[in-house]
DNA sequence: CAAAATTCTTGGAGCGCTCCAAATTATGGT
DNA sequence: ACCATAATTTGGAGCGCTCCAAGAATTTTG
């Protein structure tokens, strides 16, 4: 590869030259630019490397956005929530004419992904890892933690995860539901897991800031009803499980009610009915999160707790864009009736 | 900023020391070692900086991606195929430890992006700019081009966009259509453009290889069954316009069949259908194209000329990281057959 | 026609790091 | 103790570029 250096010496003029008349053409007289532009050509060199210009200015203009736990970039892609996040931050970048770099990580090289990262900033998904966000601070560039908030020092964007799951179970107890089933989210990889009611165990606290406020929510929700959380069957699916809705339905079958973590599972459940002919909400109500563009396009739409998803994925960027002093965002939260919320048949299927 | 000189420094080392520490560290005396990191700690120093590293040996670990035409990134974030294809080069960028830096150009800056991008390779959305090849050569850098052919010396991938075009076509007059409307892609901003039969000048060569050639293909399918694309509107709509579904059913109501150049189209002009109680398949025919997930889900379910946009994402990803002998990969294309086709009624609506 | 003003070019000084051959120090066996 | 051997540490040599003060060439001015 030709450098500077090479198309200087060639056409005999020095880097500095070379370096105008790609930078500042205006500045070189006319003749000689002709004659270092003829020196490029001949030598095959097509401009100034950017790493040298990089090293020099020091700026990637370029943010990271760093997948929430140990998903992949492309567990985000699949999922309607991340990419409305992705593609709100994409909006930001497009407008700051920055580059959005999706920085993959795996569980053991998430921290060498944070350190090593060609950014300006970073976009942490949500985290329950003290060692990521030190890792973060350890680079010195500004960055956002979404739905976890991580103290008064760190940026951090979050919903009100507990009033919409409050909100979800009192839609659905006002239409006079009494039996739930709760469709929550596993965040290691593997098979669903069933904590029926009366087992010791109940994942009341999985450690994921996020998924915590929301099952508090609906314990909340459930006990301005008299019903007690402890009595409510939970299930735990990875996010994009396809097998969601047929455990749901194998384990809960008496729930008229079913509530969930996200749309996406709301439409797993969705399909699940279908293929066994159950009816919603006429046989069982299903109550979607986060009220992306797809939950409004299910058969029936989908009633469910909005957020303004893209948005916060724009504030993200914005924040760590400008630099500014450390926030802590609580963005509302939105209980959207649709069509997938009825009453409960009297008799029970 | 503190660096690697500085920690020596201040822990009494030379530079290459704190770099084992932070890169080798099996190769310090544990107590050297600690020094070392004591000094960075006081520093404030966090780590090697990418910077320097990158310049050393010359490698971004990343790939670029750049949208079709002058879209930006947010809008190929909106378009399911967009969605879709971005999901499949993020695919092969998580097996192979890559950053996917999505890359965003307008008209101007595009070739300045390029010329820029922090990457070792690009995808080259769809484009009849040769300009932009010949930026993306000057690089000299691996890269691919999307949907069109730039000849055997490049990398490029396209679908079998013509057969699919013929027989879309085909699967309609073969259920009895004879009344077209052609919902094409205005590749510039601004309103939706109505050619009507017998104008002068009809779209036939937009300039966009991936147009141009599904044109042709409708044309000739047409051709098989004696009619002619000359007496079929052509509407073009930008991609993800929401008006398109609006402005086909105004200007060709007698149409009992619309093809269109994507699924979003086809999307769009079943909302509008429904919003207008035009029923599909029952009064009119519609049918997508890409094959994308959403047009599974939609109410009725699309037929659509079906492509596999995540293998195609991935494909390209691979082209690019694995730096082979050019290729020009031209992939096949289904007919999927659902529910928004049929004969058409007897009598016109 | 010389001096002053203007326009161009030049090359040193980094930017921060890693590699590597050479120098230094420690270890181990007589 | 002494030398061979092994384990550590060092610092020069870039990586390719842009900035900038200073020098050179050219043009303008009186």
């Amino acid at each position: 590869m030709p450098t500077l250096a090479d198309v200087g010496k060639a056409a005999g003029v020095s880097r500095g030259t070379v370096s105008n008349v790609f930078n500042r053409p205006e500045l070189v007289r006319p003749e000689l630019r002709e004659r270092v532009e003829a020196a490029a050509r001949t030598l095959g060199f097509g401009g100034p490397d950017p790493k040298g210009r990089l090293l020099r200015d020091g700026k990637f203009n370029a943010i990271g956005f760093m997948p929430p736990g140990a998903y992949a970039i492309a567990e985000v892609m699949r999922s309607p929530y991340g990419r409305e996040l992705v593609l709100g931050v994409s909006l930001a970048c497009d407008e700051a004419g920055t580059t959005l770099s999706l920085v993959n990580g795996t569980d053991n090289t998430r921290f060498a992904s944070i350190r090593e990262a060609l950014v300006d900033g970073f976009i942490l998904g949500h985290s329950a890892d003290i060692g990521l966000i030190t890792s973060a601070q350890r680079r010195r560039l500004p960055f956002v933690i979404l739905e976890s908030d991580a103290g008064p020092d760190i940026n951090s964007i979050k919903i009100d995860g507990r009033s919409g799951a409050v909100a979800a179970v009192r839609h659905l107890t006002g239409l006079g539901h009494r039996h739930f089933g709760i469709l929550s989210i596993r965040r290691t990889p593997g098979p669903p897991i069933v904590h029926m009611p009366g087992q010791a165990k109940r994942p009341l606290l999985a450690g994921f800031p996020l998924d915590d406020e929301r099952l508090e929510g609906f314990k909340q929700g459930l006990a301005e009803a008299n019903l007690s959380i402890d009595d409510v069957p939970i299930i735990e699916t990875t996010p994009g499980d396809p097998s969601a809705g047929a455990v749901v339905f194998d384990n809960v079958p008496e729930a008229t009610a079913i509530l969930t973590m996200s749309d996406w599972q709301a439409i797993t459940i969705l399909d699940e009915a279908v293929r066994r002919g159950i009816e919603v909400p006429g046989h069982v109500s299903v109550i979607g999160f986060d009220g992306t563009a797809e939950s409004a396009r299910t058969t029936p739409p989908l009633t469910t707790i909005a957020q303004d998803v893209i948005g916060k994925g724009r504030l993200a960027a914005r924040m760590v864009l400008d630099n500014e002093p450390p926030r802590q965002v609580v963005l509302p939260v939105e209980l959207v009736v649709r069509a997938s919320t009825a009453a409960p048949r009297a008799k029970i299927r």
